[in-house]
DNA sequence: CGAGTCATATTCATCGGATCAATCATGGAG
DNA sequence: CTCCATGATTGATCCGATGAATATGACTCG
């Protein structure tokens, strides 16, 4: 094994034996190189790698610290895994989506405050203002979409469980989905299936939230797959 | 943004764009470097960054190439994760684990081959014939536990959804949970439980192979949670 | 002519040092 | 005591050199 990768795994079993602590500062980098028998350089890539997976965090002029590691912070690098298989693994994807989502939103429907629930009324009816005729405003949608679903699945009560659906799409999926309805009949099949799950979560009814939030996703999976295979295909040209 | 931050985006979003695709060797290192801007020393850093999210490959006296980009490899960093929150986050590991699995075995009872169902029924077989009066091989057991849900979940027909439940506990997760089972009644009852999934797998029935699936991990979140808070807190000392 | 062998070139791996930039700590001025 | 300037500390970036692994082409031998 290389140097750099041996160098890279000491300091994550440093940090699983707990020897380095979230927040913890690490020696400098002169030092540490030295600890670790490697040249500053190859130090500085081990670093950079663990930077990369969000493990460590540096700050010019003062040092290098272990992030908080918590799962939303570790895991959000899994949307750009998410946003690479756009074309082939799109559909899997979703399919672990809708698994988790539809728990998700189950789980919440007794946990999530009554203050986010009219929250989630605002951002249906801010959805709904949107002039739907010609123009779309994708980039709204989107951001309400992901909002809409990101504040579900925060009050899951599973930190990790909201962290992988957060990161199971990507931005650029995300707006490959939206940008897929250029029919306004399909943004507003996905804008009543947003009500449904929110007066699911009205109603505290988490068999009926499970449903609609399954059912929801599922709307996406087949209108991706099976509607329309004109849609994008722009082949490998540039 | 740093230097280094705007060469990983600039390669990432250069294969996502598809002007690198998966096995395609990139340019050597100087030239890669020049044409991004940067030093040498600071494209490694970059390169180094993605070679430790795997999505880069290194061959020495040869070239750097794209991986494939399958989502196993991908995901399989999120391990570490897991890992790291060994303390804390175990649980809520576990019940995303609990969510995922049970659906993909579910999955799998329709699509796994006889012959992969007979080898699941070996791994049984051997992990029964394992002494388990006073001296428990646990290294052996996490390995034939690993095996068994591994296999299982390869045939649900969904590589990102196997690879999420690939990772979702890692080696150290699952040896430390074998490693609770000093009980040899817990291990007895463990191994019954994957009998029970087996069964359900080769009748073919989603239903109970689903159900099986949930209990079976949902016992190791309240053998984990509840039973002993004894287990092992040698507190953060050496 | 074909197969195996070896020298050479190419490429990444690692290292040490130099310079710049950001931050912090210290001490003095008001 | 507060505010600010200055130097010390530390990471960021760059450059160049050497080593190690691989591929490539020429060469030899059968």
């Amino acid at each position: 094994m290389g140097v750099i990768e041996t160098a890279i795994d000491t300091i994550k079993q440093m940090i699983i034996d707990g020897e380095l602590r979230p927040g913890q500062k690490l020696p400098v980098e002169k030092e540490l190189a030295e600890q670790l028998g490697v040249a500053r350089n190859t130090l500085r890539e081990a670093v950079r790698a663990l930077i990369a997976m969000r493990v460590l965090q540096t700050r010019q002029g003062d040092g290098t610290y272990v992030t908080s590691l918590s799962p939303d912070l570790l895991l959000d690098g899994m949307s750009f895994v998410a946003d690479i298989h756009l074309d082939a693994g799109a559909g899997e994807f979703l399919h672990v989506r809708r698994i988790l989502e539809a728990e998700a939103t189950a789980l919440a429907a007794t946990r999530i405050p009554d203050a986010d629930l009219a929250h989630l009324g605002d951002l249906l009816d801010e959805a709904e203002r949107l002039p739907t005729q010609t123009t779309i405003d994708h980039g709204k949608l989107v951001a309400l979409d992901q909002d809409f679903h990101s504040l579900i699945a925060s009050h899951c009560g599973n930190a990790v469980l909201a962290a992988v659906i957060q990161n199971m799409s990507g931005r650029t999926v995300r707006a490959r989905i939206w940008r897929g309805m250029s029919d306004p009949e399909a943004v507003q099949r996905t804008l009543r299936e947003h009500r449904a799950v929110h007066r699911a979560l009205l109603a505290r009814d988490a068999d009926r939230a499970r449903l609609h939030a399954a059912l929801h996703v599922l709307g996406v999976e087949e209108s991706l797959s099976g509607s329309r295979p004109f849609a994008g295909n722009r082949g490998d040209g540039a």
